[in-house]
DNA sequence: TAAGAATACAATAATAATTATTGTAAAATA
DNA sequence: TATTTTACAATAATTATTATTGTATTCTTA
């Protein structure tokens, strides 16, 4: 979940400036967690504002990955999507319908050891677990069928 | 490792023509374990075989990624690469050269167990680890400078 | 609060990877 | 060998993303 307050703060302490349209996609962003494409912010946006342009959505994407305050997740269709929530976890995609799910690791599973395994000298930042499959509202169609 | 020869086999028991074209492009695939892109086939090939399209180097690579014989790769600045080492193993992608490595799981870490983490009722099928970093070879680099 | 420097903006052009199209050619089948 | 089917090459089309550029805005500091 984005904070919007403590990103526009940590904006001042990195000198980026704070303009309209990167405050109107950091509140787009932090209203709910979700997988946005640049596309989704852009056409949401350009309503209020319509002088909002997508190279701005992506130059304000390409901050906040390098922030790592969203996640680029790269779907089955080539597709782009930023995740808000940078809590680890998995991701189920549904090679049936296309749909992103959130999967949280059980205990068994430790993403920081995930991390950890790989040769010397290797320094691990961030972990990306993609599963594909068939989820169960695909299969539950299916079987009723 | 591609086993051309049981390629050939599969596709003859799935009714896929044994083209010439095709069957380059498995002997290509099939020397050496790697990552390749369309583009490294397609320039490859094109010098023994000048009647070789873009199209079929796609084409072919979809038939193999969809009968699991290669696997797609996603990597950081949104080219795709093509596994030929289904096994099970991770990948690290160096945020800094944009080299990719294969990483074989610890005893510690099962692929199997991994794909079953998730809610009832969804089906895994592939699961595609990244673990995003910085390599040794960049590291000591820097290191040396 | 106004002036100056730095940066971000919108608009649009450019890029580049992939997909779609189509008439022709080749492979499999009987 | 004839027939059917599918794959092919060539090329056009698409589409997401990046680059460019002159103008406008933000921030800083006087």
């Amino acid at each position: 979940m984005i904070n919007k307050d403590k990103v526009l703060e940590l904006f001042k302490l990195k000198k980026i400036k704070l303009t309209p349209q990167r405050i109107a996609i950091l509140e787009f962003l932090s209203k709910e967690d979700g997988h946005y494409s640049a596309e989704d912010i852009y056409t949401t946006l350009k309503k209020d504002f319509p002088y909002m342009s997508f190279s701005t959505v992506y130059n304000t994407l390409k901050t906040l990955t390098d922030l790592h305050i969203v996640e680029e997740l790269y779907l089955l269709d080539k597709k782009v999507v930023f995740d808000t929530n940078t809590k680890p976890h998995f991701h189920f995609l549904c090679t049936k319908c296309g749909k992103i799910y959130d999967i949280n690791p059980s205990q068994s599973i430790n993403m920081e050891e995930l991390k950890k395994n790989m040769p010397e000298g290797f320094y691990p930042d961030t972990l990306h677990v993609y599963i594909y499959g068939i989820c169960k509202e695909c299969l539950d169609k299916v079987r009723k069928n």
